[in-house]
DNA sequence: TAAAAAATATGACTTTTGTCAGGTATGCTT
DNA sequence: AAGCATACCTGACAAAAGTCATATTTTTTA
């Protein structure tokens, strides 16, 4: 299958995404023939905090939560890892275990690169640490924001925003509704929230006209609205 | 000044405890020539968030810190930065305006490096774009903890972490006081919370002999005790 | 398809956090 | 040293968030 010419690295548009695009054709060879594609079904997960791993995932297709579990027994998503994200570089990086635990949101399709070609690309391809360096640059202060937000704003604030979140980065299907179906309690460990609350707000911002609920499926109605309550107007 | 021997770079121990220890002779020689040493007072700014830097500031001595102004109008202190870290970096390295503000929580002194100097080493020292790699992945996976801290600890929780965490960095005097005096609102800007309720939480750990206060100094005097509300045993 | 399990939902209540108002202490300026 | 500004502190109340119990719905599984 790796032979195949889908499945090589150099023909791989998804790189494009991330720092990986960086990478020289003799470089992706070398992965092309150490990666392995793996099918990950909802709800399975990809690696565990405290995890050595030995490599990076790059994901393909689907969505991945990162989460930590806190001392309280709750579980926080810190990320959510979509198309084009690559997972574990960060502990490679820091020669770290895992600190994040990675699960799938739904099916998934990822790419996992041996820590080995990983490593050689980083102690040899300058382009490469740079990409990786702005990239992590980057992270941070996305990082930095959500620590803001997570301080400053109430619950019915930041479950605005990641609803915006989700539409944002994770699209709507043909209906409006956001094409990634999160859990009540998958969204409450995002806002970092009891599960009740996190569904009293989406109740009342039903009952609001912001949104519109089918089952688990939301759909924003009144962006505006919305995002004036994330800024807190 | 600057051609002094101890204020040379190739001299600075302060360098050690950073990115700026993978510098070569010749670099550090460069910086040297067109660095700058600055006498900051306590309360005045660093720099401010939207600004755009024209270089890096290494704490030589004192500490800082690092905060942004959230929509609610209230200020969070993500970060206090100590003797040895570098300030600015971050924006820099993203190419991108400075995210967080810097003010000086005592009288400090920095050496102000150039971003032409910066950004050569970045380009040309694959050492130094290492460490600096390195660093940042540190440096998220602090911020991510902080996330995870801010969304399910309480504010006692948080202030009793925030004052170990002061013990730890900042050192205590001869009394056994902490070294860095924070003010109560600066505290609560920390944990992320009113500086009434920052002050009614500090008379608590008083009362139940967690800590001693003196004007606006504190002492711990029941380490145990402070970590385990922290870990919330 | 029926039963069981899991997720969603709601009510009642407690605890935590935030806010406002006012008081006291402290330090700085003139 | 008096006056002023600032920081610290306390009480009373309001709002936000968390918890527990208990439906109700949806999904899974036997």
């Amino acid at each position: 299958m790796n032979s195949h010419q889908e499945s090589r690295c150099e023909n791989c548009i998804i790189r494009e995404l991330n720092a990986l695009k960086t990478l020289k054709k003799q470089e992706l060879m070398a992965i092309s023939n150490s990666k392995e594609t793996r099918t990950i079904k909802k709800g399975d997960p990809i690696f565990k905090e405290g995890e050595k791993l030995n490599g990076v995932f790059c994901v393909r297709d689907g969505v991945s939560k990162l989460s930590k579990l806190s001392e309280n027994g709750k579980d926080q998503i810190v990320k959510i890892a979509a198309k084009g994200e690559v997972m574990g570089q960060r502990s490679l990086i820091a020669e770290e275990a895992a600190n994040l635990s990675a699960v799938a949101l739904n099916d998934m399709q990822l790419c996992f690169i041996p820590k080995e070609n990983f490593t050689e690309s980083l102690s040899k391809n300058p382009e490469f640490i740079q990409a990786l360096l702005k990239n992590m640059a980057r992270e941070l202060k996305l990082a930095d924001d959500v620590i803001v937000n997570m301080a400053q704003k109430t619950v019915n604030q930041r479950l605005a925003g990641i609803l915006l979140y989700l539409e944002k980065h994770c699209g709507t299907d043909a209906e409006g509704y956001l094409s990634l179906i999160l859990s009540r309690n998958d969204i409450a460990d995002v806002v970092g929230t009891a599960t009740e609350l996190c569904i009293r707000s989406l109740a009342k911002f039903k009952k609001d006209g912001l949104i519109e609920t089918k089952g688990k499926r939301i759909k924003i109605n009144d962006r505006n609205a919305l995002n004036q309550l994330w800024e807190g107007v």
